[in-house]
DNA sequence: CCGTTGACCAGGC
DNA sequence: GGCCTGGCCAACG
């Protein structure tokens, strides 16, 4: 297996409704957190591979690089049920363990 | 094969 | 408390 293999796992198996930090996956992997960032931006199966369910540590979203903007991923997080605290992701009812 | 490059994170200024 | 710096490690050219 592969390492991008092994990162689209975990963010595969992310549930509906919750959320995911770049770090906890890169701790979980055993890998640099920059590791987990670049497979993510590599990542072509984007349809089976909720990207938009990783967020920084803080909660923010990533900006520019993603799929068209950080507002659009909001939406799509919000529309899954995951609550916002202004633009950061509210961890303490969204995040995945 | 080696240098560069990142959807990051923590620490210092 | 926001911006800059360094460090981390795999993938790309």
């Amino acid at each position: 297996m592969k390492t991008f293999e092994k990162i689209y796992e975990i963010v595969s198996g992310i549930p509906k409704g919750k959320v995911l930090t770049y770090g906890d996956i890169a701790i979980t992997l055993g890998l640099s957190p920059r590791v987990v960032g670049y497979a993510l931006h590599a990542n072509k199966d984007s349809k089976n591979i909720p990207c938009h369910r990783v967020v920084f540590k803080d909660g923010s979203l990533a900006t520019g690089y993603a799929f068209g903007g950080k507002d659009i991923q909001k939406k799509l997080l919000i529309n899954e049920g995951v609550d916002f605290i202004g633009e950061k992701v509210d961890f303490k009812t969204s995040l995945f363990s």
